[in-house]
DNA sequence: ACCTATTCATAAGC
DNA sequence: TGCTTATGAATAGGT
C-alpha cells in the first residue's frame, strides 16, 4: 500500500508475514476500536496469530456478543425449521416431474438428501455452521440438565441422610429411655413392642452406629439390637 | 480523517453515524480479510448494527474461531494436568528436521496447525472421521457416566427414603406405646423425654406422614407432634 | 524499532 | 444509498 502495491495472497516470506501481521493486526484493532467508539456499535474481534496466541477486542464482553449471536443463531434455526424446511421440500418437490414425484414418497431423509444435493458449496457451508451451533448448544443444554439433576439429587441426599440421622438419634434416645426403665424393674410390655418391629437397616458405608454404641455401652441394647431384623 | 479530523468519541448526529457506520464496517471487514489472507491467520469479526443486524467475517468458520478461542480459555483455567500433550510436542518435534525444530518452540497449536497442513485431502478426510467417531465416543462415554451417577444417586435416595420410612413408622410405634401408657394413667417421666428431643422435619415432597396420622387418628399423638421442633 | 514514499480510507458535500 | 474529492491514516519496504 505504499512503496509497493501488495498482492492479496500470503506473504511467502515467514518474517515479512509476521512483520505485517504486527501492523495490520494493530491497524485492524484500532479501527474496531473506533468504530464501535464512534457508531456506539457492539463489535468482537478475535485474531489468532500463526503461533496460537490470541489477540482479541470486544466492544461489551467477548461472551455477551458470541451470545448474543448464537441467540441470533437460535432464532434462524427455529425459523428455518418447520415452515422454511418443509417448504424447500415442497417446492422441490414440485419441481420434479410427476413422473419422478411418484418414486419420492419414502420420506424425510430422502428428501432431506435431494434438498441438500440441490444446495449449493456456500449454502451447505452456512447449514453446517448452523448444525455446528445447534450441537454445541444442544450439548451444553444437555450438560447442564444433567449437572442440574445431579445436584438436586446429591441435595436431596444430603437432606435424607440428615434426616435419617435425626431418626436415628432420636431412636437411640427412645432405646435408651426403655431400657432405663427394664433396669428400674418395669413392666416388660413395651420391650416386646420394640422388639417386635423393625430397625432401620445398616449399610456399607452407613454412620457411626458402633461408636455411639460404644460410649452407650449397655449390654442390654447390644442385644435389643440384636433382635432387629436387617431390613424393614 | 479527511476533509477534517473526526473526534474519537460517538457521533450524535443519528443519520451522518450511520453512515460512517457503513462506510467503516466495510473498511473494517476489508482489512479483516486483508489481514488473514495476507497473513493466514484465524480470525473473526462480529459486528452489530444499531438495528441489530449481524454482520460478521471469519477465517475459518466463526464457530470454530470461537471454539478454538474457549478451548484456549478452558486450557488456561487448568494448565497444570498436561504432561501427555507437552510430550506429544516433542515427539512430534523429534519427526522433524532439526532446520525445522529451530522454529517450533511456540506450543502445541502451530504443531497441530503444521501437521495439518502436511496432510492430504484424503488423509484429512480420515482424520475427520476418526474425529467424528472419537466425539460420539467421548459423548456417549460422557452420558453414560452423567446416567450412571444419576441412577446410583437416585438409588441411594430410594434407600435413604426407605430408611426413613422404617424409622419413621419405628417411631411412631414408640410414640403409640407412650400415649397408650399414658392413657392408662403411667408416669409421665418419659413423655417428656420424647417432646425435649427432636423430630424428623418434613419436606415440601415429604411423603404420607399425614396420612398414617389419619389412620391412625389419636389427637394426643397429634398434639405431641405439633410440640416437637422442625430441626434436629 | 523507526522512516517515508506511496497507497488507502474516509469525512464532508452533493 | 452512491459518487467525488480533499485530506488524514495506514503501511510496505527499507534501514
Amino acid at each position: 500500500m505504499t512503496r509497493r502495491k501488495l498482492e492479496m495472497k500470503k506473504i511467502e516470506n515467514t518474517t515479512a508475514r509476521q512483520v505485517t501481521f504486527s501492523k495490520r493486526r494493530r491497524g485492524l484493532f484500532k479501527k474496531a476500536l473506533e468504530l464501535s467508539t464512534l457508531c456506539d456499535a457492539d463489535l468482537a474481534l478475535l485474531v489468532f496469530s500463526a503461533t496460537g496466541k490470541l489477540f482479541d477486542f470486544s466492544s461489551p464482553s467477548m461472551q455477551q456478543v458470541i451470545e448474543r449471536r448464537q441467540n441470533l443463531h437460535s432464532k434462524n434455526l427455529n425459523k428455518m425449521d418447520q415452515p422454511s424446511l418443509e417448504l424447500q421440500i415442497d417446492n422441490s418437490a414440485k419441481t420434479l416431474s410427476s413422473n419422478e414425484t411418484v418414486e419420492r414418497t419414502h420420506g424425510m431423509r430422502q428428501m432431506i438428501g435431494e434438498v441438500l444435493q440441490r444446495l449449493n458449496v456456500e449454502e451447505l457451508q452456512k447449514l453446517e455452521e448452523l448444525l455446528e451451533v445447534g450441537l454445541s448448544r444442544v450439548l451444553n443444554t444437555k450438560d447442564e440438565r444433567f449437572l442440574g439433576e445431579i445436584s438436586a439429587l446429591k441435595r436431596k441426599e444430603a437432606q435424607l441422610m440428615e434426616d435419617n440421622q435425626c431418626l436415628k438419634q432420636q431412636m437411640e434416645k427412645q432405646l435408651k429411655i426403655k431400657i432405663h426403665a427394664i433396669e428400674q424393674g418395669q413392666s416388660s410390655e413395651s420391650i416386646i413392642n420394640i422388639c417386635s418391629s423393625s430397625y432401620p437397616p445398616q449399610h456399607q458405608d452407613n454412620e457411626d452406629t458402633s461408636l455411639k454404641l460404644g460410649l452407650w455401652g449397655s449390654m442390654l441394647f447390644k442385644k435389643a439390637l440384636g433382635l432387629f431384623p436387617l431390613r424393614c
